[in-house]
DNA sequence: TTGAAAGCGCTAACAG
DNA sequence: CTGTTAGCGCTTTCAA
């Protein structure tokens, strides 16, 4: 059987309070008695229980991450930047895959109160509205990682995803496409980068054409489906302008299907900057996220919320940068 | 605060024994007392703790998963499998990365059994033998994925990787390929891939060529590093075999760069069948696991032997099958 | 069919 | 500086 604290304490000959107190370092102990407690649990391979010591209202050092799916790059990429911090702060994180589905995100949440963990934090795409809400008025600790819910106070890092779409759209103008199309998921962050398209349209003076604005699910697929539409309408877009990775390697498929070169014919840019961005061909211009930044703040946000849930709630706005890479092309003329 | 179990014995005008007895459906209750408390519960929004339960020696319903990165398409895929079937069947998963750093192992190993999680699942590439043996002599519940260790009776599910490595060769031989390079990563399921090619190599009367194996990390890098080289070699094989898909992706950069291009003067196959393999251009040859599949065994496993410590171990080896891209053709005879 | 009570391993007053 | 003791929320005999 496991060594408990009673074991230490007898094998010690001091009273388990002591060895509570070396163990958390509470309290004066003399040294000498420290020492021989300590021997005894390294002698004894004792490990504190931590599901006791949560059992008495101390923390449970885990917290949950809900994320829509974890064999989406992106999101992993997040969920391995929030485990890193998490792990060198002392917290496991549980992985929670929602699918965006809300009645797992509910069935998640539900689960991991049961088991006390001491905070949660969401990335993009949190259907449930409700219960969102009520985790915000027991002031659970909770942290978003890119997504913002702006009727709710919540700690949140995330991109600013109108100035990603701006940068997106600035750099196609500049080399010369007019017809930008936008394939974009049905995410919040999605409308603001629209915005930051629109805006730029704007700026350039040109009108918008809500025509070109398709939204689906964030995948190949749907990438490529929505592609060929396009592609087969009778004013083509140029260029165009996906509002994930993902989407855009779809729409480079499409684009290889049909005969339509990237970046010759049509210019790609995606948003993430996933591994797949590099590794696609061509090489997909893109917006790159501060992944490993983001997951480290949202950790470190959620601890604070954890210890002091008076805290002042924050909103952490990290930039974007657009990488370019062969997927953009300036405009050839037709001749 | 939240409601306990003696809030709801109070509302409900009974014992805790009881109301525990409903929760978990043991000892005999009459109908009415049942419905009653249940409706309390319900009333109170009760839900059991499952750190006070553990206590008293049931499970957390939280089970660990080690694996060397989440942010590896492939590993990221095996968490999501494991998660699904772990969210079926009522318990969290516990993600731990460990960058096949034996330090890093050693100490999610100990954190988890600090966190009394029920049991642990390991993912390819474990360094740190001692802990492991430590674990199996404690009897304490371990399923292994994609990997073997012979020398440990540990339930495990693998892939049958002496048949994906002779899959792919002799797809390459029967292409014509006679010079074929391997680029593996330095795991014992490399080595059986390797195994495979050999045995397939004889087979077909070709000899070994020893310097035509190149060992390195798991790395789009390190592919493209190794490929450079053994295309800067006196002798440069016609096909590559690499041993994941993201060595596979280094050769086709390397390829690119080189002026050699896949498939027509360098045949490549992938192994893994990770979403890049489909992404990257030419897609890839590769072998597909079936990961989902494997996911869902080793839960299944691992539960039982939860439930089970006597249970007989079992090792359960699944099939790879080819699924050829475009990555390969017939080796072109030089004129 | 129900309930009283002992304990799971640990923490935190409180006393000494 | 150290120990006694009362919980934390739940499960599980054992009586009633």
């Amino acid at each position: 059987m496991k060594p408990t604290i009673y074991d230490v304490a007898k094998a010690a000959g001091v009273s388990i309070a002591t060895v509570s107190k070396v163990i958390n370092n509470t309290g004066r102990i003399s040294e000498e008695t420290k020492k021989k407690v300590l021997d005894v649990m390294e002698e004894l391979r004792y490990q504190p229980s931590v599901v006791a010591s949560a059992l008495t209202g101390k923390r449970t050092y885990t917290i949950g991450l809900l994320i829509p799916d974890l064999a989406n790059p992106f999101f992993a990429e997040i969920a391995r930047s929030v485990e890193d911090r998490g792990q060198e702060l002392g917290f496991s994180v549980v992985m929670c895959s929602t699918d965006n589905d809300s009645k797992k995100e509910a069935k998640y949440i539900s689960l991991l109160k049961q088991k006390s963990v001491d905070g949660i934090v969401l990335a993009a795409g949190f259907q449930n509205d409700t219960v969102l809400k009520e985790l915000v008025q027991e002031k659970f600790p909770l942290a978003l990682i890119a997504r913002e819910i702006p009727e709710l106070a919540i700690d949140s890092v995330v991109l600013d995803d109108f100035l990603g779409g701006y940068q997106v759209t600035e750099h196609l103008l500049s080399l010369g496409h007019r017809r930008i199309a936008v394939l974009a998921e049905k995410a919040r962050s999605s409308k603001e980068r629209i915005r930051g398209y629109r805006h730029a349209l704007q700026n350039a003076g040109i009108e918008f054409d809500q025509s070109l604005i398709l939204a689906s699910e964030a995948t190949v697929e749907k990438g490529y489906r929505n592609t060929v539409q396009l592609l087969d309408s009778s004013d083509p877009p140029t260029a165009i302008f996906a509002t994930n990775d993902l989407l855009a390697i779809g729409v480079i498929q499409a684009g290889r299907e049909r005969g339509i070169g990237v970046p010759d014919d049509l210019s790609v840019v995606g948003f993430d900057n996933t591994i797949l961005a590099a590794i696609v061909d061509p090489p997909l211009t893109t917006v790159a996220q501060p992944i490993h930044e983001m997951g480290r703040q949202v950790m470190d946000i959620l601890i604070q919320r954890i210890e002091d849930e008076k805290k002042m709630k924050q909103r952490v706005v990290l930039l974007p940068e657009l990488v370019i890479r062969k997927s953009t092309k300036p405009l050839q003329v037709k001749k």
